[in-house]
DNA sequence: CCTTTGCATTACAATTTTGTAATCTTGCTG
DNA sequence: CAGCAAGATTACAAAATTGTAATGCAAAGG
């Protein structure tokens, strides 16, 4: 890194890590996930919440899928899988310090607390993970760039069948069906609502006048 | 878009869009597929020629997701797809007036002339969509980010497969198989080279010496 | 040039995803 | 409250994806 043209303070426990992140101020923050002392996560989690945000790049081990969704749920802004090749990483810090904090190049849609990570093409809720398919991936990700809108079973069948709406086929409600079996069925409050005669929305509809 | 707050051209066919952008200064051209006169792709291609790169924002059907597919080849930095809720058009805009068009949104890799567009988790190669599972999808990628490197199965197993690469199975030999009849076996030139006792590489290998 | 080893290729089986159709449930309207 | 319409749910079938195993082929080393 140095030999690229940029200052390096290297630590090498979790502890001193964050004590420096807290008291001095950097452009671009490098966390191994798996550190001695204290784990990456809990560095990223604490910084956030000292309302720092330092672009932080994380690095994760190239067994541990998991790691990723849960570095970003807590707020990392990209992440390495090991190993890799030098250049990436370069490539990569350039780019976040180019972005800055304001365009975080990992994108997440949220409602309530069900998070979809765009670029793992994955849902979380509760902390757990959720396995999509390509169908319910797309059709999650619609509701949730819509968030709030009535979305008509046209408006679906074109966007995520890429077919006009045939009015003699229920795939739609059965996609629907699946999609709440993972995402609503097994948590408290539904995201996913019917709007009758109208087709479907997803939205945080909090309730508490219960 | 006035109200928001923004200094609006409006031109309702191509070739008058074309002369506007190519005389006068934006720092934003929203561009609908479909248009009278010229179509919204020559002009991306025209504008990108001359070597103006002011952000495109593609506007496209929402019945046709091949246009999408082809606007982003052609250079376009985002699309939009009809209908859309204004206020979503007015955050696309404002991001990609924060971005500039030093990072674009849309994430493309490139090796000859096979182009993978992440975002719509397609290929495309010699102009012909090539429709990819996403195990092929996760190969591609994983081979177009370390282009030019020989990755072992042991590396590709860890990635891919997410498991520690087991020398009784031939999965990958397979996947491998599978990927180059989509992206090779059609084409002249292969992307695709085997390094035998080591592993695959992707690389573009000009055959010109023949 | 023969053998060995590594990869390619194919056929097949298991699994997963997706679509269809029938039945059940619920809420609306007269 | 009866009847209807819209949606929910379930079971099943079709299709696509992924993994396994057997066989073929070709390059490297003796």
């Amino acid at each position: 890194m140095a030999e690229a043209g940029f200052n390096v303070d290297l630590v090498r426990n979790g502890l001193d890590g964050h004590h420096l992140a807290l008291t001095e101020s950097y452009d671009v923050i490098l966390l191994d996930v798996r550190l001695p002392g204290i784990d990456g996560w809990r560095i990223v989690q604490a910084l956030r919440e000292a309302k720092i945000n330092t672009p932080v790049l994380f690095l994760t081990a190239s067994d541990a899928v998991d790691d990723r969704v849960k570095g970003l749920e807590l707020g990392a802004d990209d992440y390495l899988v090991k190993p890799f090749a030098f250049s990436e990483l370069l490539a990569r810090v350039r780019t976040l310090l180019r972005r800055g904090v304001s365009s975080p190049i990992v994108d997440k849609l949220q409602v309530a607390d069900l998070i979809l990570d765009l670029p793992s093409r994955r849902a979380m809720r509760a902390g757990k993970v959720i396995n999509l398919t390509n169908k319910e991936f797309s059709l999650l990700e619609l509701f949730l760039r819509r968030q709030g809108e009535v979305l008509t079973r046209s408006l679906i069948a074109s966007q995520v069948w890429d077919m006009n709406f045939d009015s003699d086929t229920n795939v739609i409600d059965v996609a629907i069906r699946r999609l709440r079996s993972k995402i609503d069925d097994d948590f408290d409050i539904p995201v996913i609502h019917t709007v009758r005669g109208m087709g479907y929305k997803v939205e945080h509809i909090d309730d508490s006048e219960n």
